[in-house]
DNA sequence: GTCTATACGGGGATAGAC
DNA sequence: GTCTATCCCCGTATAGAC
């Protein structure tokens, strides 16, 4: 309701933004509203008070997350092609929009995603079995070997990607650059590589790798 | 030096606790004094204020990582087991003290670390460059492939690990457990694996499954 | 709906006694 | 070295005018 009004996203625009660079505790409510151009007083109009934004915040977040998560993940294809649609995805949204993971990560690190709960069993019953469903999907059609965890194995391939924006700071220090993060090529290149190594982990074993594509029906 | 005082180091425990799970805004000096069963006015006299407390944590947690780091990296062995060990040390040390990966993490998240530069590079200059070392000796003596980055590969692994404890409420709740995390077994068994599927990514033989796929055929 | 003005508390930091 | 007492700022939140 009332999702027209124009202040009321405006805040909780700046409000994503705030929050996602400087943590609930680091931001002020008067400086959200000063980003938003509006008087700190508004903010406790439209939402009951800072807790109740973060919420706001957090939902919507997620909510877009799960959203384009689950297209994805049931876009026609082969079970590789969609787990590499999937990876591609995830680096589009956490490399993409700068206030997208910082959020959901200082969520996971702050409160042990206390204020999240709710938002995550959403993302497990849908995202993540969906993904999950996909690695089994390729063990049974003999594409990914099958003495694999399904769960554990997409926790490594999304931990390969997400983990990287984690530690974007580190990472770009490692690499020779600043703590800004590698430009935006060298984001791409570990990308590229991520998908490969995850692949070639989940591919059945070396002992018959060209045969591995049984129904396979190369379109 | 002065490092025989009691209450100095009892100071630097209740602030790296505090700290880990309340992040540096979150964290008051009346609190952490509490904690430590001193008055508050007297973390002003051992650290001039509170940035400066938070800056020798850091550093204290820091010098330790990398000094178990680099000792297993220069464990005898294959590289494929100085790997190997060197991804359970990751485990063990951000799964068995409760404060330390969790600071590391902050400081990633807080202010793209920009008060931990120094120590990252460190750690970029000793640890890292080990890891890569391992890899690279590993490539050259064939055990693993050579059509990949050492250094994205080395992150790549790493990633699995620590994205774990990262995402630790999330994959609770993921695995039918609580925020709180999976229980130490399945934690185990996650590492396990997550040791199993880097060293079949990096062991993949080099070019016929993949290039073969394109194709669709294999001859 | 949006603003001004203000209360109320809590947090960092200091002076100075012991 | 350790504590008591206190200052001062700033953040959340509310009351009420327009």
């Amino acid at each position: 309701m009332a999702t027209g009004s124009s202040a009321r996203t405006d805040i909780l625009d700046a409000a994503q933004a705030r929050f996602a660079r400087q943590g609930f505790d680091g931001t002020t409510i008067k400086l959200i509203a000063a980003d938003a151009g509006v008087n700190s007083a508004l903010l406790y109009y439209y939402f009951r008070d800072k807790e109740r934004l973060y919420q706001a915040v957090l939902d919507r977040l997620v909510q877009e997350m799960v959203r384009r998560g689950v297209r994805r993940l049931e876009a026609p294809g082969t079970p590789e092609e969609r787990l590499r649609g999937f990876l591609e995805l995830q680096g589009e949204i956490f490399g993409g929009h700068p206030h997208f993971y910082p959020l959901l990560l200082r969520e996971l690190v702050d409160h042990a995603a206390a204020r999240a709960v709710e938002q995550i069993k959403l993302v497990a019953a849908t995202m993540f079995r969906r993904l999950c469903e996909v690695v089994e999907q390729g063990q049974r059609e003999g594409a990914f070997r099958g003495d694999l965890d399904p769960r554990f194995a997409a926790i490594s391939c999304v931990s390969m990607v997400a983990h990287f924006f984690t530690a974007r700071p580190a990472i770009g220090l490692f690499l020779g650059h600043s703590t800004q993060g590698p430009p935006r090529a060298v984001v791409q290149a570990y990308l590229r590589h991520a998908a490969d190594f995850a692949i070639a982990a989940l591919s059945a074993p070396n002992l018959a790798p060209a045969r591995a594509r049984l129904k396979g029906s190369a379109r």
